[in-house]
DNA sequence: GTCTATATCATGATAGAC
DNA sequence: GTCTATCATGATATAGAC
């Protein structure tokens, strides 16, 4: 419940942390300046040092505001997904929903509506800077071990690196859908059908797990080249 | 053959293009200066202006040297495929090698050998600026398209709204792929194997493949939330 | 805690000599 | 075509009044 506050030292910070991380989304760290978040905020210029530091240090708490409940989340629903099958393995659908749900829900209680959140997440995985790096390695670490372990027991025909890699599809799919899926449109003639949320999901989980599923090997390289 | 000419107006030219190409790539790219890309080149400063007329200009002219020609070669071999089927219906896995494999040979013949272009791509799509959006629009377009058009022939069970969202699931899974695959190492715990690229392809274009084979719905959406 | 004012610096672009 | 020099702008950050 973040926004209820409207005046005073909190209503600053929040307002700042609101109106900042959905300018990054939209158009970029770098590219946005403090002047930009701090007018668009109706907040003086120097209270973004004066609470946080620097904008570097802004920039992690936008993220981590946003990202770090909902790895949390994803821990969470698979450890409880794992308590609920007892000894049985998982099926690769219930692994992939405490991946991608935790993510969907974020954008369904984001105060801003659209898909602010994703296309922050797509600004941070293509951005390339060391210290960005470190921050989401950081942060994505123990989901990417756990939920590699999960894979690897669901699916035992894979090796621990197809896993992995299968893991990188699927984040990809998610990220890519949800952050341009406003744009489809614009890279089509026009006669695109803007898929609902749900069924984005449902379409995703489907894809994904079918893929993990995929046999290993066996493709024919040239195509005509 | 680019990079055979090293002094004359067609080396600093082409100079400029290299080295901005992988610097956007790297720090993209508002935060690299005209200045970080003629120092490094070792080009006056205002030979950027002189080449190319503005900033924009060469961003453009960065981007559709590399990505032309690989859009111009997924067109060719769908094409290629398509006259080869004779009247058959091309594999999901045929469409998906001609939409794959022109970006793998870029990186292939690439003179800066790592996944520069794939990080270029990646921070294109990750930009948010109008700009930039009408421009990858435009670029993409046909592409789109004609892959759609072809995805529908070869899975006739699936809508084409349904094709241009797994069209985007694996786009987003290539591009994700392609980009990170050198930083695998950094989000586990250092016991990962990074694949070559031929293993990638392969297991991109089974993943990918299974995917778009993957049947319509039928997926629980309450995972314990 | 919030503001004004400012120090300091880097940017994109251009003018004009050679 | 290439250079030096410079302009106008906008950036982060801080000092100091209130």
């Amino acid at each position: 419940m973040e926004g209820v506050v409207t005046q005073g030292p909190l209503a600053t910070r929040a307002r700042i942390l609101d109106v900042a991380e959905r300018l990054f989304a939209d158009r970029g760290f770098d590219v946005v300046s403090l002047r930009h978040i701090t007018t668009e905020a109706a907040v003086n210029l120097a209270a973004v040092n004066y609470h946080f530091g620097s904008k570097d240090a802004l920039i992690d708490e936008v993220i981590g505001r946003r990202l770090d409940p909902v790895n949390r989340r994803r821990l969470e629903m698979l450890a409880e997904a794992v308590e609920a099958a007892g000894g049985d393995s998982l099926s690769v659908e219930t692994v992939l929903e405490a991946f991608f749900l935790p993510v969907v829900h974020v954008y369904r209680s984001s105060a801003h509506g659209e898909g602010t959140f994703f296309r922050l997440m797509g600004r941070c995985l293509a951005e390339g800077n060391e210290r960005m790096n470190e921050l989401m390695a950081g942060r994505f670490r123990e989901v990417v071990a756990r939920f590699t372990e999960a894979f690897e027991r669901s699916l035992p025909g894979l090796t621990r690196a197809e896993v992995q890699l299968r893991l990188l599809f699927s984040a990809g799919s998610m990220i890519y859908a949800l952050s341009h899926i406003d744009k489809l449109a614009r890279f089509t003639e026009g006669d695109v059908v803007i898929p609902s949320l749900e069924e984005l999901t449902r379409s995703l989980v489907g894809f994904t797990a079918a893929g993990f599923r995929a046999a290993v090997g066996g493709v024919s390289e040239g195509g005509g080249s």
